[in-house]
RNA sequence: GCCGAAGUAGCUCAGUGGUAGAGCAACUGAUUCGUAAUCAGUAGGCCCGCGGUUCGAAUCCGCGCUUCGGCACCA
């Protein structure tokens, strides 16, 4: 007698062990239809698994969210196996379910083509057509690699040896072809319907891996529905449309050209942008009692030899040769600061030191990973290090926290995830002061009430650090923020303070940063407002725009005066009708639109348009001025000047 | 750096061996209009670069550069 519990709590009995296809029949024939896989005691199974005894089981469909990561592994097993029907000389590896769909590397000689992908997907549509019955069978590991290595499959040959001892050998047949698998899989590949699609060709290293040959990786996405898949490729459309690199060239913000690859042009309006956040977050660092300085760009050689970084950095740095010496261009602030630390003696009573710069670092990244604004090779870090005592790395951790977070609120994300990466195997510094910098950190984290995540052994080699992602509009991460326990670089450039004892004492550094990099934030801020940035950062706030020319006197009168404000002020006298104007700017994101023809020139009024919205206000004129300029207060209160 | 794809007007793209094109943007003129496109005209090109094949190359071939999609990298 087995006893199944089902997820409403009732209680189905059967004389003998039962599979998960019979439960669901047992439970009505449109779900026996609609089942996929069963979750056995929270465990996802094959619907053909067997229970032999009492359990909770829950019958999966496609509405189940557990449903699409066996959908997707299915694609990927579909996908293998019109590649073998197709290109027979093709060695399949792996091909797991991943964040909205799947892929599977291949090794084969020739490279896949964008047709052979058309193909491909034609193919698979005729597996699926042909419903073939997905069968899981046991087999032992040494039988299961010289099957593989006689069907000329070397990689899945290599992956069973490589498995566990004791581990069971698990493969999946469908047709003609079988895959080694862990499963679960669906009972068949009709199931997994039409909502599919394969969507990029890309080289991938053999276990990823960057010293082994590199495989053939196809990518696809899908989805339980077809509606679905149409959403997914909607979000696609969408996330496109806010790429900062094309918004970024629309909006006349920034461009890049191949005499500086990898560093920005800002043009006027994107400078205005980086003026505003630089100093937006200068006054917030004042406030938090950092001190700011600036550090050379070009430091000689000797410099980054006692730091450590010609040793651990030297390839990404760009180095200059000038009066028979070698002089790097600076990647990192850190060692530039510590020379200021080192300036006169220190007491404990200067502790903490909080040194703040906006630090134009150089790395020669590899040219595969530059990306627009995110991944350049000239930037601007909003840096800073914190020298303390031991004592103090927790109070200043957890005001760090508090900083960070208020200023990632200020910019609408509210969506962030922390992650604490503890000690390396390869390390510096001694087990009980990385005990004291794990603890700091940890309780810093916990005092922000935020939810973290371990990274383990992920720290740098000289200290534990905490990461902040922040979530944006559509869903991506993005790392930003960090903060960083540093024990070794105070010894290597010899910073010392002293000591209530009178004694030398060694400095902790923090490292820490919070937009990351000012260009990298710029682009995530494009991004994340799809250009629609608010009025306390839109490089034009208000366009003055004239219904007739009769009114362009009082226009530029408006103007000005919003000018005068302190507001980032446009004025359009252009004979297009205001219906013309009206879209130019809205295309152009400027927030606010103010037309004025005869009617608000006689009365002294203006009608405010805001961006996105039909309505249309209509003010005197000083009473515009004083609520729009109200309304474009920096969320640290009105600039000063 | 590695695999693949792409590079034509400011932007988006067509042109696949025989006189370089369209739409939008720009410029000029007309229009003076009440909230997402007024009309007409003009101008705009080392077709990424360097070699090669050919009577002839934007088009075919080779090399290089850059960009894009991934992989690796992100101390």
């Amino acid at each position: 007698m087995v006893a199944i519990t089902l997820p409403d709590g009732s209680i189905k009995k059967f004389d003998s062990a039962v599979t998960g296809a019979e439960i669901a029949a047992a439970i009505g024939p449109g779900l026996a239809r609609d089942a996929l896989a069963i979750r056995l005691d929270g465990e996802l199974k094959d619907l053909g698994a067997v229970v032999e005894r009492d359990a909770r089981v829950e019958v999966v469909t496609r509405k189940d969210a557990d449903a699409l990561e066996l959908l997707r592994h299915d694609a990927a097993h579909v996908m293998a196996e019109a590649v073998k029907e197709l290109y027979p000389e093709t060695q399949v590896t792996i091909g797991p379910a991943i964040e909205d769909g799947f892929y599977y590397d291949f090794a084969r000689q020739t490279p896949f083509t964008p047709e052979d992908l058309e193909r491909i997907e034609a193919r698979m549509r005729e597996v699926v057509e042909r419903d073939e019955p997905i069968a899981r069978e046991v087999w032992d590991r040494g039988e299961a690699i010289a099957f593989f290595k006689q069907q000329g499959e070397h990689y899945k040959a290599e992956i069973i040896a490589d498995l566990p001892p004791g581990e069971e050998i698990t493969l999946y047949r469908q047709g003609e072809f079988i895959d080694l698998c862990r499963g679960p899989h669906l009972p068949s590949t009709g199931r997994l319907g039409k909502a599919f699609k394969l969507t990029k060709l890309a080289g991938a290293y053999w276990r990823g891996d960057s010293n082994n040959e590199m495989l053939q990786r196809i990518y696809g996405t899908a989805w339980a529905s077809e509606a679905q898949l149409a959403d997914h490729l909607h979000r696609i459309e969408e996330a496109k449309r806010r790429d900062h690199r094309r918004l970024g060239r629309e909006m006349a913000l920034f461009h890049f050209q191949d005499e500086a690859v990898g560093m920005v042009f800002w043009h006027p309006k994107g400078w205005t942008l980086y003026g505003l956040l630089v100093d937006y977050v200068r006054r917030r660092l004042a406030a938090a009692g950092y001190v700011e300085v600036n550090t050379p760009l070009l430091v000689d050689r000797s410099l980054w030899e006692a730091s450590g970084h010609w040793e651990k950095f030297r390839e990404h740095m760009f180095t200059v040769e000038a009066d028979e010496r070698t002089l790097a261009l600076k990647p990192m602030n850190c060692p530039g600061h510590v020379q200021i630390f080192r300036q006169g003696l220190k007491s404990y009573r200067d502790l903490p030191l909080r040194m703040a710069e906006f630090g134009a670092c150089h790395r020669y990244e590899p040219s595969g990973a530059l990306h627009g604004l995110m991944r350049v090779r000239g930037f601007t870090q909003d840096d800073a290090h914190i020298f303390c005592t031991d004592d103090q790395i927790t109070s200043e951790s957890v005001a760090f926290c508090d900083l960070a977070l208020g200023i990632y609120r200020d910019f609408g994300f509210t969506d962030i995830v922390i992650k604490l990466a503890d000690r390396p195997a390869v390390r510096a510094g001694d087990d009980a002061v990385w005990d004291r910098a794990e603890a700091a950190l940890k309780s810093a984290v916990e005092a922000t009430g935020l939810e973290y995540e371990l990274n383990p052994g992920d720290g740098a080699f000289y200290g534990p650090k905490l990461d902040f992602v922040l979530r944006d509009a559509i869903g991506r991460e993005w790392q930003c923020g960090t903060l960083q326990v540093d024990f070794v670089l105070p010894e290597r450039l010899d910073a010392s303070y002293v000591g209530e004892d009178g004694a030398r004492h060694r400095p902790v550094m923090l490292h820490r940063a919070i937009l990351g990099s000012i260009e990298r934030f710029i682009g995530i801020l494009i991004e994340q407002y799809a250009g629609k940035f608010p009025l306390w950062l839109a490089p034009v706030q208000a366009v003055v725009a004239t219904i007739t020319n009769d009114a362009d006197a009082y226009a530029a009168e408006v103007a000005a005066a919003l000018g005068a404000a302190g507001l980032r002020t446009e004025l359009d006298t252009g004979s297009d009708k205001i219906g013309y104007k009206v879209r130019l700017h809205s295309t152009r994101k400027v927030p606010l639109l103010l037309a004025v023809g005869k009617r608000e020139a006689a009365e002294r009024t203006v009608s405010i348009r805001r961006l996105g919205g039909k309505a249309q206000e209509v003010l005197a004129l000083d009473e515009a001025v004083a609520r729009l300029t109200e309304d474009a207060t920096s969320p640290i209160g009105r600039r000063p000047g």
